[in-house]
DNA sequence: CGAACAGAAATTTTT
DNA sequence: TTTCTGTTCG
């Protein structure tokens, strides 16, 4: 049980739990225990000042640190924990715009945009505004507006600070209309979440009162990544009692761009004259090695608040540097040093800078059958077949979503082709009714006469699904994509792809299932909410037994006992985009700085002589980052090729499309789902599943000749085909 | 309308 | 190098 007067902490952090009232900046560096205050805090405030749950807010980065918190704080003080709100800014906002964006004149039933749907909705007003995608790149009017509204300017507001400038004056145009439109489809894009959600306060003051008075506390997590809008929204929240506590290290601000303002943690003090600042100074996660390495790096950045960092660990041992002659053989390298070193596999993570780096260390950890695991990258949510299928949820969901009907009005092919698609674009566009309105009545229009029949055939389909909402959501789910012709479509096509598709359709109907067992309540809006907020990290769970392998930026937050970071090469890590401006150099440094104090014990850091990049090889210097670390914190290895000379495996053509297969290796083969293989006695077969079972494979083959059998690789003697 | 092909473009980090 | 976009033809 939680012992108030929290003996675990030290002097500093006892002094940060029990400043509760007023302004609070913890100010702290990495490992200092920033996140520990903050729930010790929380349980300190329910526990000693009966503070009510639902009086706090505690935002976190990740919803995954949310439900941590929870977590945490339902042991150490039971059930009723659960009822403080602790999510990520975008999870609160949407949770308070579900109830009051009425007022604001969007459909409580909004759907949440991603990228992709953005960049739709964009070129739809490109072409509206008759301007060419070459002098304005959908990606980055779209990056434009988005950080427009990080820095809370409205269309209007953004025309008048920058429409003097040709440019910025079309841009503006296109952000204008681009709202007009997300508002006209009930959408919401994740900017406008923060944004809208400090309108909707602003333009209400008694909803803001109301959410004023219910959180008493509140506290932020990770405030350095925080942009001007979350601050604004923050500043509101707080704004009755002025209870609050941000927590965060200025080095650390890795978001910048995606809007973050480091100035939020840098003038918090301007900003809340009352505020106190708490520094905490002693580290408990990393060797003084890690630490003397990481400090040596990050004091390279100008203008910081500086700090102290000191860990009564000891030494440890010295940072491994290891130079491969190709990014294969640092990849053999990492698995190597993973293979020799006694520890479960869930004590490593290799970080980089880019998700492409991943895939060649995948494969040499899938040769040395290491289980291993992937975060970030092409989440699941993002294939093809779910997003399609996620387009049909939101269209029964909202008829107004445009883009999402656009996406799936011609998926599975219903002879509905782009021209008829145009046209009832132009005339709904025209009417300002919905695209599916004009669907429903398609016999009124003269000009889609051809196509009638088959327009009204879809929107009767969408309208009878409307009409079985009320069934279970993963039977509901698994009902859409069977009346609107998608899985049978799929099942027909009896493709290599198409098989895969169609498991990943059945795990996306699985994982309906899982939603509905997370809620007392579950609904087709909240599960489409989801989908959009989670991010790949939030199902990192630490306690299966694999490495990890993931970007730098998706480490924050975390520890391992041992870190590789791999390709410390100029143009790598610093980014080669980061080049020329001082300003992303100095975050790219704050990067690394957080990748190297992710390490507890170990840290091991790779680079290459050569590595393809971009189809191009390339010979990149070792990192500047590197250089920054005195020599005697160093240990190099002897070079691989000097070393073993006669190990083919450096330069092994990796094996990952599967369809284009390589020559396998000798000792292990890996067989992945899709692939072709030669059976001695059965002939030619694809892979239709392929578990790795230590060092075997159990498959499942569907054979040419004899149906479906299930056998071990070791046993089968299996050949691999290409296609 | 839709499949197939050819040529061009664009390659960071993500709630 | 891969992935997307536009064009052509049936
Ligand atoms: N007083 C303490 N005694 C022992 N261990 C502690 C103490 N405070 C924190 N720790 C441990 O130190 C590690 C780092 O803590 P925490 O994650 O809270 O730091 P942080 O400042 O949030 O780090 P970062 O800035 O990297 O996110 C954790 O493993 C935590 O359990």
């Amino acid at each position: 049980m939680l012992d108030l007067t929290f003996p675990h902490l030290n002097d500093k952090q006892r002094e940060a739990v029990f400043a509760t009232d007023g302004p609070l900046l913890i100010l702290a560096g990495a490992g200092s225990g920033k996140t520990t205050v903050l729930i010790n805090k929380v349980a300190y405030l329910l526990k000693s000042k009966n503070v009510q749950p639902y009086n706090i807010l505690a935002i976190t980065f990740t919803n995954k640190a949310a439900a941590e918190l929870k977590m945490r704080l339902e042991n150490m003080l039971g059930v009723y924990a659960q009822d403080i709100w602790a999510s990520t800014f975008h999870s609160a906002c949407v949770k308070i715009l579900r109830g009051n964006i009425k007022n604001l004149d969007y459909p409580s039933q909004f759907n949440i945009y991603d990228t992709a749907d953005q960049l739709t909705v964009i070129k739809e007003c490109l072409r509206e505004l008759n301007l060419s995608d070459k002098n304005f790149p959908p990606k980055q009017v779209l990056s434009a507006i988005s950080r427009a509204k990080d820095e809370l300017l409205t269309p209007d507001l953004f025309e008048q600070t920058l429409g003097g400038d040709y440019r910025f004056g079309q841009i503006s145009k296109i952000y204008h209309l681009y709202n007009r439109k997300l508002k006209r489809y009930g959408a919401v894009d994740f900017d406008d979440i923060i944004m809208l959600t400090v309108q909707l306060f602003e333009q209400y003051p008694d909803v803001l009162s109301l959410y004023q008075t219910k959180f008493k506390y509140v506290l932020v997590d990770e405030y350095q990544d925080t942009n001007h809008a979350q601050y604004r929204l923050v500043s509101l929240l707080a704004g009755k009692h002025r209870n609050l506590c941000v927590v965060g290290d200025d080095d650390q601000s890795i978001y910048k761009f995606r809007g973050a303002d480091i100035e939020n943690i840098l003038g918090f003090e301007k900003q809340f004259p009352e505020a106190k600042v708490i520094k905490l100074e002693e580290n408990y996660r990393s060797t003084q090695t890690i630490l003397d390495a990481a400090n040596n790096i990050i004091k390279n950045n100008i203008g910081r608040k500086g700090k102290q960092l000191w860990t009564s660990k000891g030494a440890g041992d010295k940072i491994i540097l290891y130079k491969g002659q190709t990014e294969y053989d640092e990849a053999r390298y990492i698995v190597q040093q993973i293979e020799q070193t006694a520890t479960s596999y869930n004590d490593f993570a290799v970080l980089y800078r880019m998700n492409s780096q991943s895939r060649v260390i995948e494969d040499a950890l899938t040769r040395a059958a290491i289980p291993y695991r992937v975060l970030g990258g092409l989440r699941f949510y993002d294939r093809k077949e779910i997003k399609d299928a996620i387009a049909y949820l939101r269209v029964v969901f909202n008829k107004g979503d445009n883009v999402s009907l656009k996406r799936i009005i011609n998926e599975p092919k219903r002879g509905i082709g782009a021209t008829t698609v145009e046209k009832v674009e132009q005339i709904a566009a025209r009417e300002e009714i919905d695209m599916f309105e004009v669907c429903k009545n398609a016999n009124r229009y003269p000009q889609l006469e051809r196509a009638v029949v088959r327009v009204r055939q879809f929107t009767d389909v969408i309208e009878r699904l409307n009409i079985i909402q009320q069934q279970p959501l993963d039977a509901f789910v698994q009902e859409v994509l069977i009346q609107t012709g998608y899985i049978p479509a799929l099942e027909q096509e009896n493709s290599v792809e198409s098989v895969t598709r169609l498991e990943n359709i059945y795990e996306f109907i699985s994982s309906a299932k899982e939603y509905i067992h997370t809620t007392d309540t579950p609904t087709l809006g909240e599960f489409l909410e989801n989908i959009s907020l989670v991010a790949d990290i939030d199902n990192y769970d630490e306690t299966q037994n694999a490495v990890v392998l993931m970007t730098l930026h998706s480490a924050k937050g975390l520890e391992f006992p041992f870190v590789f970071i791999a390709g410390a090469e100029e143009g790598v890590f610093p980014s080669y985009l980061s080049f020329s401006s001082n300003d992303e150099l100095e975050e790219e440094r704050r990067l690394c700085y957080v990748g190297v104090t992710r390490a507890k014990e170990q840290l091991y850091i790779t680079h290459a002589a050569t590595r393809t990049l971009f189809g191009a090889t390339k010979h990149n210097l070792l990192s500047r980052f590197v250089e920054e670390i005195p020599t005697e914190l160093i240990d190099r290895p002897a070079s691989h090729m000097t070393a073993q000379p006669k190990d083919i495996s450096s330069i092994y053509i990796p094996v990952y499309n599967q369809s284009k297969t390589a020559k396998p290796s000798k000792q292990m083969m890996s067989f992945s789902t899709g692939e072709t293989v030669l059976h001695k006695k059965f002939g030619r077969g694809i892979i239709l599943k392929a578990v790795n079972v230590g060092n075997d494979y159990h498959l499942e083959i569907a054979f040419d000749s004899c149906g479906t059998k299930q056998l071990m690789a070791a046993y089968a003697n299996l050949t691999k085909v290409e296609n």
